[in-house]
DNA sequence: TTTAATCATCGTATATAGACGATAAACAAT
DNA sequence: ATTGTTTATCGTCTATATACGATGATTAAA
């Protein structure tokens, strides 16, 4: 966002945007789905699934961990990533209750 | 997205990131709300609720037309928006959908 | 027909996002 | 110790996103 005027909204709408915004591209939403397809923390395997470069599979995984979404640990040599089950549960929820929240606004429309 | 590597990924994907975005910024989450609390189709109106200039609203109402979460249409000098409920609706159950579908990926993770 | 009001769009400026090659850091294995 | 593997980060480039003033188009109202 330009000049980041982010400030001016409300904390909820906020975080609900930068929520949206950690979904907003198709290879997060696929690592999202290749890390919960697998029992073990998959490392460099997702960079195999991606039609991308290492380093930009990187930036995506980063960017999932600073939503919360998933969680990283250095194992040796190699970085392990897993889904955090329970923030992404959380997430559905807040989804869910906007999607709620703005559908009870309905009154009656054009 | 930058040079647009966006058809590499699975339409399904692209879809939902495309969604995602729509909603990826508080002024839109905003704007949702307004036209939503609204039994009138407003129009300048949420200019007047919005921290934001009128043209910069223009351009979130017009990324919402896009996405197809609201309809505009002009009358006489005036423009005027509302929700659509039944899109609304269907981007609802796409997420629901996706998040329902990943966890059930879920087996054993770290 | 002027005048005022409303709003989409243009032009422009700045900030992010997205992509990748190159590199450095951290280890495992030799 | 040296080598090879793995991965985060840096630097850089390009594309989008965000924001706003200015303008033009449209129309209601005077």
């Amino acid at each position: 966002m330009a000049k980041s005027q982010a400030d001016r909204f409300p904390e909820e709408h906020q975080r609900l945007a930068d929520l949206a915004k950690a979904l907003s591209h198709p290879a997060r939403i696929a690592i999202l789905e290749v890390l919960a397809s697998r029992n073990v923390c998959v490392c460099g395997e997702v960079v195999a699934e991606l039609p991308l470069s290492q380093a930009t599979v990187s930036q995506h995984l980063k960017v999932l961990v600073e939503a919360g979404l998933i969680v990283g640990e250095i194992e040796g040599p190699k970085s392990c990533y897993c889904v955090n089950w329970s923030r992404l549960d959380e997430v559905r929820t807040m989804f869910s209750t906007w999607f709620g929240h703005t559908e009870r606004l309905k009154i009656d429309c054009c």
